[in-house]
DNA sequence: ACCAAATTTCTCAGATAACAGAAATAACTA
DNA sequence: TAGTTATTTCTGTTATCTGAGAAATTTGGT
């Protein structure tokens, strides 16, 4: 598995902006190795072709496994185990929706409740921390009802709804 | 500027989960407290608050202020200058999303064009690279024009949108 | 111009995360 | 069951990030 300079460029720049999203590098950039090969790898061949250790293979794909981007494939008079991630961008972008929704939106949502009751309990609390919650969580739930809505569509709805683009945004003028 | 054990916890979990997005700890705390107080603080007051280096917060409140998060305001009798955070969750979410899609998608976009020619110029490149770059593009390109849409909208036309809820889907089925 | 206060920049130490390599475990084959 | 290969877990090192404190600079007042 040699990779093409363009390969290359790639899997670096993905490795940079899932850096910034608060993705491991490696983790972004054996996705990124992914998305560009057809064929599912063994973990050496990822190993080889990143120039990383074999160990840091096997923590990343079990990370990308655990949000579902990536999947085991057996093939043919090979014991060993291959990977490949899902092929449609959409479909990567609900489930990547899905699961920070679950480990971020909902965590977050319970903490300001929590803060919220907690507020309206303390009579020290001033009044406008209260107000601040409200707001706050006002908007994680709006934010949280479209994450749910967006992760029960199909990605070729999702798609199709993001091509209707300036249509949706004349619903509010 | 003692903090009630609700600010503390709000504090704590939003530092946390700006960290979980690629914000630093200290600069998305200085962010949270400024959130749960109504009054503009002075550096020093803030310092105080979380507990940390004068110089930790005079870099935070400069980061804040590059996402345009934070303003500077002039208090009457006081040399010092003060901090103040929008009031406006929406108005702070929009500029959020103007601010990232300016520094992570239209890199990538460039990034991902200059794959997709130099894939198609190298002969040597496998066709199935181009492929896959094209459907990134394309994907990259609607979630830009979307970001554009959004970020000219008013922050209340935001909020309508987005309690429009299921009648957005219901334009797709 | 000088002094004092405020702020920023610089440097360095400690904490944390990333990663390589070794060791251990598991899975398969004969 | 022994031997081989694949995979995971563990451990120690390296790199990076974070943040404190000092030094330097800027700003404002007299």
């Amino acid at each position: 598995m040699k990779l093409t300079p363009t390969m290359e460029k790639f899997i670096l720049h993905w490795g940079e902006m899932g850096w910034r999203w608060g993705i491991n590098r490696s983790v972004a950039q054996v996705h990124a190795l992914l998305m560009m090969t057809t064929k599912p790898l063994s973990a050496e061949e990822i190993c080889e072709s990143l120039g990383v250790a074999r160990s840091n293979v096997s923590n990343s794909l079990k990370e990308l496994q655990g949000w579902g981007l990536v999947r085991v494939v057996h093939v043919f008079g090979d014991r060993r185990e291959h990977f490949e991630t899902l092929r449609d961008v959409w479909e990567m972008f609900l489930i990547i929706l899905r699961e920070r929704k679950k480990r971020e939106i909902d965590p977050t949502l319970q903490t300001l409740r929590e803060c919220a009751t907690d507020a309206a309990k303390d009579k020290q609390e001033p009044p406008h921390t209260g107000e601040r919650l409200a707001e706050l969580i006002e908007f994680m739930e709006l934010s949280s009802g479209w994450a749910d809505r967006a992760q029960a569509m199909s990605p070729a709805a999702a798609k199709r709804l993001c091509k209707l683009g300036d249509k949706v945004f004349r619903l509010v003028g």
